[in-house]
DNA sequence: TCCGATTTCGTCACACTGTTACGTTACGGC
DNA sequence: GCCGTAACGTAACAGTGTGACGAAATCGGA
């Protein structure tokens, strides 16, 4: 009973493939509801069934850009010696970034602390994180990084190649080739810091570790273990 | 001849820190021209007057956060020792990012590789940047870096400290404890690393590095010396 | 076969947004 | 006084995301 629906998967993946394409041909502010629903001949209706609203819309692709870091990683053949695997790791991340290049500032907007973890793009994140701790898992047990855990490590990366990945995308980084430079610079610096054990404590000497104002949003998130 | 002008620096003051207070308030999406203006109790004209557009507006609270940055990298007190230095370099980075949360996206929103050299906002991450090369300097004088130069240096940790500001403000470090824990392990890894000499180009496996989509703004900015 | 119920669709309206054109107001010089 | 001029407030325009509402299309049952 009821009308038959025509907003099924063909117009879902028509919508997303229209928006990414808008996205990446004019930018952000470029994509609205009906500008995308009219590149693919449909009613604006249909994204709100479909995705429930723009920002449902913008998850959607969020999750494709996830899906790409997700397959960038896991495509990165074993080696025989982690530390080198952790360096194909980060131009996978790299790769994944430069590959939609629009669409990785959505992406790392949709990554929060209070995902729900039920959200595909949580898993797949957390897939690509996982993979790296893979390998870095493979370094610690080789007493490789001594005096660090994994979540250390892997905090310190991310960090790292997502700082990387936004300075290149604004341009700050110059031209291909000495953005790659800089990548490769970067991460075997920070590779060759992880194998020397960590100093002391040493506070440093400014108030700064103190910050006055502090979000309110409550700790946790999925790369806080 | 002519009308008095009422939209002076008086206005602008008020505009801006009415801006400042929407943004840290209510986020970015709450400060549009017209609540901006009403919550001073002037008219939209003013913004237009004073700022030329919304993102002049924008540009001027960016440029309250590189004033920020810029003190909190100046005031940090010289050290015998150099590295040590930059740690607390990259702590006055994290409390100038933490200071105003919602204002440091729309500040690194701004840093743009054809950004105005006449921009006012411009010079004063020149400043920000060069305060940090002129340590990084003192370490490479005193052979601290071995194979390194100002630039590679600075661009590595330029990506790391936004880095981890970036995912410090998204929530992603966990709560203030374990996010300070990690600047200091991050930075003091970065920092170990760059004693040690840098290894042999040795390229990575993956075809990750000629990524097959490119922007196409032309190469050059800021930190690209 | 026809009708009513139900579900989905297209369209429109609402409250916004940034921005600009226009008429008004207030001043200085004559 | 008056006129020119500069800055002002207002209103309109095109565009946005989104909720409400009537129309269309499909089913089960009479």
């Amino acid at each position: 009973m009821g009308r038959r629906r025509e907003h099924g998967e063909q117009t879902r993946a028509a919508l997303l493939a229209a928006a990414a394409e808008l996205l990446s041909r004019e930018g952000r502010p470029a994509v609205s509801v009906r500008r995308v629903a009219d590149e693919v001949g449909t009613t604006t209706r249909a994204v709100y069934s479909l995705f429930g609203d723009k920002e449902g819309l913008l998850r959607a692709l969020s999750a494709d850009v996830a899906e790409t870091m997700r397959r960038r990683h896991e495509e990165v053949p074993e080696r025989d010696d982690p530390v080198a695997e952790i360096v194909d790791l980060a131009f996978g991340y790299r790769a994944a970034a430069l590959e939609k290049p629009n669409l990785y500032a959505v992406f790392i907007d949709e990554i929060r602390d209070n995902a729900d973890p039920a959200d595909p793009i949580f898993s797949l994140v957390y897939r690509s994180f996982d993979r790296v701790l893979q390998t870095v898992r493979r370094c610690l047990d080789a007493g490789l990084f001594p005096g660090r855990t994994e979540f250390d490590v892997g905090r310190f990366l991310f960090a790292l190649v997502h700082g990387l990945a936004s300075l290149e995308l604004r341009g700050i980084l110059g031209d291909e080739a000495t953005a790659r430079q800089t990548w490769r610079l970067s991460v075997q610096a920070a590779l060759a810091g992880l194998r020397q054990p960590p100093s002391s404590p040493g506070r440093p000497r400014t108030g700064a570790t103190s910050p006055t104002r502090r979000r309110s949003r409550p700790a946790g998130g999925a790369v806080s273990g």
